[in-house]
DNA sequence: CGGCGAATTGACCCGCATCAACTATCGTGG
DNA sequence: CCACGATAGTTGATGCGGGTCAATTCGCCG
């Protein structure tokens, strides 16, 4: 259980060979434990390694003048949280835990290492960084177009798709630790808003979120409300 | 004229050695003229090249059901609009040239190639991805936490900063042949409002947009308005 | 001169922010 | 065991930034 569920994401997505695990899991540092709510990454500090999330919630974040903060993706079990680091060499936000975390890391050397002899693997980690800024702009496309509660329901459905795809998630239900103020902070909204929005959800009877833990009364309208389709997270076989 | 713009970029960032610069010769295709307002790639289109834009404006859509529009990323000339469609094969989205344009291609058979026998390139083309990637997270904040004046400032000081990379503005102009109900679906704003907004920088003697031309008359103050720091667009050599 | 897209301006409206008070939950120490 | 303090969630009253609708004007081209 450390590379397990990146290797259930990737190959979702295209083929793993043995000798691709094995150099995998060889670069793959032991894991370790991070508390809740810990900064991982600045902004601006200079990286020599990427971190692959193992368990838990952590967020990537930028902070504005005034003290408000955009979180511009979440990650969860099997996800690289900066592996565009390895390209970049320092990142233009922060990355920080949102719950207790597992961790481990990817040294940037071995990264290199495989650049120079795996180009199969190569394209599949470059693949996934290129998914990433497909949330990217699925978010962008919700802060700009989408009203608040097609918003939430977006990012509700998001994080079932993406949580079922490492088995973290039924199509009525998943455990998501966060406050109401952290999915404000994903939305462009304020705690309040989220709040309200939150009860129009639980009124119309889609969905509730109570307890750090989302559950979904029906998917389907919620995908219809949040205009919902999973393409963007390139969930079938490439033809490469 | 063909590619220099795109070396000159990729050289602020890193060394290109003559080898390297002649197999990106070698791939890329012969240019040719698309008119303004055309559809190049359609969401979800089974793709085998990637485009480079040798001149012009592009945009990156995204459409909602009613209608409504959201661009997700400007390209401008030295930018590969779809590099990301490498890996992904597909896109989330449609690119459309907003003006007249010249493109040339880049086959993904030869791409490949790069990625089995130039690992160094394959790096830095990959690096170009992950700054589309952080240039999409600046848009997710300002999106999310910035108001509609500080918005535009901010997309002003951007294309100021990556038309300088490739030689196309001053500090105190450059060409944007747009309308104004472009940038709206940029900034998630109508153009109505783009409008009042520009009115205002007018009138705070900041800048003017006209007849597709961006003059700024004071750029560290509209940077300061926009909280904008180029950090994000990574122009400074990378170590590795 | 006429036509058409883009820009401009005014009047009015609404979604979400702001401010403030109150409740619920839970861990902690006396 | 309860008092407490802290954090998260809930709700109401009010205000504002930007949307909507509609009428003009501008600029360019045929």
């Amino acid at each position: 259980m450390t590379i397990e569920r990146l290797l259930q994401k990737l190959r979702k997505r295209d083929e793993v060979s043995d000798e691709e695990e094995k150099i995998l899991r060889e670069i793959i540092e032991p894991p370790r434990s991070v508390a809740p709510r810990q900064y991982l990454i600045r902004e601006g500090e200079p990286l020599t390694r990427s971190t692959l999330l193992i368990e838990g919630i952590m967020g990537r974040y930028k902070d504005m003048r005034d003290g408000q903060r955009q979180i511009m993706e979440l990650h969860v079990a099997g996800d690289f949280a900066d592996l565009h680091g390895f390209t970049l060499k320092r990142l233009d936000h922060d990355v920080m835990t949102m719950t207790e975390c597992r961790v481990s890391s990817a040294p940037h050397d071995a990264l290199n290492y495989i650049t120079e002899h795996y180009p199969r693997l190569t394209r599949l980690l470059w693949f996934t960084t290129n998914v990433d800024a497909a949330i990217h702009r699925v978010w962008t496309a919700s802060l700009g177009r989408r009203d608040a509660i097609a918003r939430l329901a977006h990012l509700v459905c998001e994080l079932q798709q993406r949580l079922q795809l490492v088995g973290l998630a039924s199509a009525s239900e998943y455990g998501l630790p966060l406050t109401q103020a952290d999915l404000a902070e994903c939305l462009g909204l304020t705690p309040v808003h989220v709040n309200r929005v939150l009860k129009e959800l639980r009124e119309r009877e889609l969905m509730t979120f109570r307890s750090g833990r989302v559950t979904i009364y029906d998917l389907p309208k919620l995908k219809r409300l949040a205009e919902f389709s999973s393409d963007y997270l390139y969930l079938d076989r490439r033809s490469s």
